[in-house]
DNA sequence: GTCTATTCCTTTGTGCGCGATTTAATCTTG
DNA sequence: CAAGATTAAATCGCGCACAAAGGAATAGAC
């Protein structure tokens, strides 16, 4: 394709997103749910209290007009709650129901499996962890 | 958000790959095209003959249910034509108009846009994208 | 207290991204 | 050459992802 090095690295995390996407997508079939649905109830079980659609937004980066009709579909299949904040009724607190609770433990060993999947060592994966984090804030700042 | 290292990974590729959309999107808006679309024109900019729908698709690792109404796209704004390749009807060869062939010139400043907003030299750039790419091929390759 | 600005979420519209299926053309095998 | 298998695109349905606009509740300024 003859890009140039700029290009080709974005390329290299854009085509990687999508075959990590694949990886995952046979685990969490068995889970009935999607990638980011799954980034979703990871921040709500690491968390005791609910949490608001901007909580979840800042953890997951994604902004609300993405997230309400994700959080509406965990909540038809049964995974979370949403109910309006009585202190401020502007915010929309999303809390596990039991079942949503429950699907921990049927997800524990997806990492597990991921890891096997990328041939990795736990401490390169880190690396290249903060390496890749690092480029994707500094783009984020300059993004005025 | 407290995940185990192997999904710490994938969610910083995901994360990465959104603000790195994000960095081109003001760049592209002036040229009228979408991330997806600039790969495709990328991959016709480099190649001197028509691509077919499944060459582009092998380049930038995408299927031909995206690339069609991808490409009904690029064509409906002048930038390509579509056509049954006489020597095999089943096959549509993809060719660049003239506007989509001096679109090439108004997208040439791009890349150096974004090796600014990354902020990284081109060696770093060079290895994360082998060491990224490493893991996208290594994920593929799991994917019997 | 009222008026305005801000914050939070939702809605709408467009464009990916992919599994599954369909259609049409070509290849294969007997 | 005819019948079935294979290949290439297109189609359909669903779920992100995000800009832009909208509505409801709160916070601030006076």
């Amino acid at each position: 394709m003859a890009l140039a090095p700029s290009d080709m690295f974005c390329f290299s995390l854009y085509s990687a997103t999508h075959a990590m996407q694949q990886a995952y997508r046979p685990l969490l079939e068995n889970l009935g749910v999607t990638y980011p649905q799954y980034l979703v109830l990871s921040a709500l079980w690491s968390s005791k209290a609910p949490l608001t659609v901007g909580g979840i937004g800042q953890q997951v980066q994604l902004d609300s007009s993405t997230l309400t009709p994700l959080l509406k579909r965990l909540e038809a299949a049964g995974l979370v709650r949403r109910s309006r904040d009585p202190k401020d009724e502007r915010q929309v607190l999303v809390s596990l129901t039991d079942e949503g609770t429950a699907l921990e433990a049927k997800a524990a060993h997806i990492p597990e499996c991921i890891l096997e999947k990328t041939g990795l060592d736990i401490e390169t994966l880190q690396r290249l962890r903060s390496e890749v984090l690092a480029v994707a804030e500094k783009l984020r700042a300059e993004d005025d």
